[in-house]
DNA sequence: CCGAGTATCTCGCTGAACGAGATAATAGGC
DNA sequence: GCCTATTATCTCGTTCAGCGAGATACTCGG
């Protein structure tokens, strides 16, 4: 068995950086009265929006997207709602379903906050040239579709 | 302003990854009647005990790595225990202080869930020769630099 | 050997998330 | 066009992680 010290040294380098990152969302939430659930609710909003597939979220996809239950998306919702950071509109064409709308204020707000570390993640990509670019979007791609095919 | 697509794709799957990680270990977690804070202290010490600097953890210790007070960490620790996974031990040379020693047992739990998705990982970077795996780890100590460091 | 300091634990409380079930709206069979 | 099954969301009551305050146990310098 060959001895992947190398390789382990980057895992673990992913992991710290995984924390990291888990850590600055924390300091943003509490920064804004928010609980983490709650920045990840933003997120997703802000995701489903730019990807623009099906621009429009509701509260039930909310949910499933964070893992909860209906009456804990009811409860970020209400969270979010109060903070003045979402709108709840209630969708014309299926009356019983609510659309969950992020208040552009929001978004501002989180670009003020991780607007600074994604501008240096970016600067730092603009020191790669392709082959390397290639290698960390494969691994990160690999990492990603490992982590969620293991779900059985 | 140039137009950042390449590297904001890259951006978004590092938070992908991240995400997916985060789901990853929540499904450990709650498949071993353990809360994500459990499983957390658990890592922390793993990586105390492997990194060997300081091999032995102290409740104290350990609640700040988790960002958690006193209380917090009491009750993680008796969860833990409770489930057989850590001990206890008065530090016999500073009487104040009790030692948490995580056990073997639990040590072989996170590897047989973890470790497929380590092996993959390791895996995919074998496939990468050295200035891509350079370039695979300046990307991660920057991203994990700049989000320890955007505490301010 | 006493008082200040340090480490951990106990108690009571708040609030996020859950399960069960209520409410409201839609869609399809007859 | 009505009635039933289905879907989407919300309400109620409960559980439990984590917090603040303070109690307890131990150490160490003067």
């Amino acid at each position: 068995m060959p001895d992947h010290e190398r390789e382990m040294e980057i895992v673990h380098l992913l992991r710290a950086a995984t924390v990291e990152l888990g850590l600055h969302s924390a300091r943003f939430a509490s920064r804004n009265g928010m609980h983490p659930t709650d920045v990840r609710a933003l997120i997703a909003l802000m995701d489903a929006s730019r990807s623009g597939s099906d621009a429009e979220m509701t509260a039930g996809r909310l949910g499933a997207l964070l893992g909860l239950n209906s009456a804990g998306t009811t409860a970020v919702v209400d969270r979010l709602e109060r903070l003045g950071h979402v709108r709840r509109v209630r969708d014309e064409r299926d009356r019983r379903r609510v659309l969950v709308e992020i208040d552009e204020r929001a978004v501002e707000l989180g670009w003020a906050f991780f607007g600074p570390l994604i501008g240096r993640a970016v600067e730092l990509l603009e020191g790669y040239d392709e082959r390397e670019l290639a290698a960390i979007r494969g691994f990160l791609t690999g990492v990603r579709d490992a982590a969620a095919g293991a779900n059985r």
